[in-house]
DNA sequence: GTTGCCGGGTT
DNA sequence: AACCCGGCAAC
């Protein structure tokens, strides 16, 4: 008491509070004993040290609340990553009247000459204005013919119809093109963005293809096209969504500081949110009695999916839950070390093909499954169906930057008990499945990148041996989960989301008494021998052993 | 209700 | 690390 009359700013204390928006304070406050808080005379000398501390507390804070605004970016960009394909200028008209081409034969007469692969939209139009171009005789131009793209030279141009007669050089074949359909060789404007999608599989003949495959290829008229994306964007949108915690849990593979600085966060922050009600359970559990309704058996037992699990195992949820505010912590640092490839792979019975652009894959899927078709509306909806995306891990990744979706995308952790501590990531998995088997499987092998950041966590000192997991990570939860089970853990972390399940609190130095000596009803027993605070009375608190002032076991009068 | 003190939080 | 407390079990 008497030393705190030195305190110079009183209201200081307040005012971190304040900043740190912590929600005890106001409780502590307000109740108790006024005494302690008043006392400053720390903050003053131990100024760097507490400022450190708290700033590391506070950008943790603030992190987490911002990441808030994160998250929405990511789905964001992704989104804008659509619009941007959706957007780009190009081949409405190509589509439109691809189907028919007029092809002139020997006989130099054009004919309706209608094929799939011409109409391949493998090449989009980068002659944004037709109208105003003119092509010259001779001149050398591209066109997609039988889905490949050919060097032509330019034998006449029509301008009033936009009909231009090429010379395929390579089939020798000579033709009529609507202009839309004819490339110019030479239009070379701005280099095309190296895409990763970009890929054109046909066996490019002309030299300078790539001055040609500037645009992504979006075979799809506007207007449905439009709507496509829509759809596809939705979708993928919520699908990113859902699965983007599991983003997190990457990181398992490099102990990567960010990774494991977010999981810590993530574990303190449910600490704090935690509340005193969990220690409290402590005493109870003398039976393994409760197995805690959550966890019968390990979710993870089933690798497979079931959509409906995570209904029934409140595990999941929780996990869901808190991988929230795991994706939410610093997104912005995390990079993905190992690099997740977007890929897509064909669904068509036998086939299993996998390609790098999904224009390759809708290709694909049309051209091998569906048949050429010339409704080519209808047909370019079903490819879609036919193709699912695919993240594929690539060890040696030298720049798999670019794709939005690949940040965010989702990472499959399987069979994390199979094998403790090789946390193979899995790859492919079909995105649909993500949300349900990604969280319900990742939820016990999220974990592992909680580090066993806390040392003071170590006190509870119940190390228990329990299972191989990374129990370094699971401090108390591993603790917690031990004999019962293992999955459930989270219980309390989920506090921030309010609507808690009514799982049974889980303490951890209970249970482990309980396995090894026979605790039976063992309660701890209260020493007999008096302590200061009985001695000395609360009035003279002062006088009483630290330990007692501290509310701990009174180290004067030892039992 | 009082005591003892664990588990946690703040500085 | 030093201090403080909420709470709970034992009394
Ligand atoms: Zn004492």
């Amino acid at each position: 008491m008497q030393r705190s009359c030195c305190n110079p700013r009183p209201c200081s204390i307040p005012q971190s509070y304040v900043l740190f928006g912590v929600s005890p304070p106001p409780a502590r406050l307000a109740g108790g004993y006024v005494r302690p808080y008043l006392r400053h005379e720390g903050s003053a000398r131990a100024c760097l040290p507490s400022v450190s501390t708290m700033a590391s507390v506070l950008s943790r804070r603030l992190g987490k609340r911002s990441l808030l605004g994160a998250r929405v970016s990511v789905p964001s960009s992704l989104v804008d990553g659509m619009l941007v394909t959706t957007s780009i200028p190009t081949l409405q008209a190509e589509l439109s009247r691809a189907s028919s081409h007029l092809v002139s034969y020997d006989d130099g007469q054009c004919r309706e000459h209608s094929e799939e692969g011409s109409r391949a939209p493998a090449f989009p139009n980068p002659n944004l204005n037709p109208n105003r171009l003119q092509l010259h005789p001779g001149q050398k131009v591209y066109v997609t013919y039988n889905g490949q793209e050919c060097a032509s030279l330019v034998e006449q141009h029509d301008p009033g119809s936009d009909e231009v007669k090429v010379l395929l050089l390579e089939q020798g074949l000579h033709a009529c093109w609507k202009l839309e359909d004819v490339r110019v060789a030479e239009i070379q404007r701005s280099p095309p963005p190296a895409l990763p999608m970009d890929q054109s599989p046909t066996p490019t003949p002309g030299p300078s293809q790539r001055s040609v495959s500037r645009n992504i290829d979006v075979p799809k008229r506007k207007s449905d096209a439009a709507v496509e994306m829509d759809e596809m964007m939705a979708a993928m949108v919520l699908t990113s969504l859902s699965c983007s915690p599991v983003v997190q849990s990457p990181p398992t593979s490099d102990s990567s500081i960010p990774a494991s600085r977010a999981a810590c966060d993530s574990w303190k922050e449910s600490g704090d949110i935690s509340d005193s009600g969990s220690s409290t359970t402590s005493g109870h559990w003398s039976g393994g009695s409760d197995i805690s309704t959550p966890s019968p058996p390990h979710p993870e037992a089933s690798p497979k999916y079931s959509s409906e699990a995570f209904s029934s195992s409140q595990a999941d949820e929780g996990f869901e839950m808190d991988s929230d505010p795991f994706l939410l912590d610093e997104p912005a640092p995390r990079k993905r070390k190992n690099s997740v490839k977007v890929m897509y792979k064909c669904l068509w019975p036998n086939c299993g093909k996998v390609l790098r652009s999904i224009v390759g894959i809708k290709r694909h899927v049309k051209t091998q499954h569906l048949g050429d078709g010339a409704d080519s509306d209808q047909r370019r909806r079903e490819e879609d169906f036919y193709y699912t995306e695919v993240q594929v891990k690539e060890e040696a990744a030298p720049e798999s930057a670019p794709s939005p979706s690949s940040a965010s995308s989702p990472i499959i952790i399987q069979q994390a008990l199979a094998k403790p501590e090789t946390l193979v990531l899995e790859q492919s998995t079909l995105e649909s499945h993500l949300p349900s088997s990604a969280l319900s499987q990742s939820a016990p092998s999220s974990f592992w990148h909680i580090q066993a950041d806390h040392a003071y966590q170590a006190l509870p000192s119940i190390q228990i041996p329990v299972s191989p997991h990374i129990f370094t990570s699971i401090s108390w939860a591993a603790a917690t989960s031990t004999i019962p089970s293992l999955s459930p853990v989270r219980s309390r972390s989920l506090s921030f989301s309010e609507h808690q399940q009514p799982t049974p609190m889980l303490k951890s130095h209970l249970i482990v008494a309980s396995p090894p000596r026979a605790p039976s009803g063992t309660r701890k027993v209260r020493g007999e021998a008096k302590k200061c605070r009985k001695v000395y009375g609360i009035e003279h608190r002062d006088q009483w052993c630290t330990a007692c002032r501290w509310k701990k076991a009174c180290q004067r009068f030892l039992d």
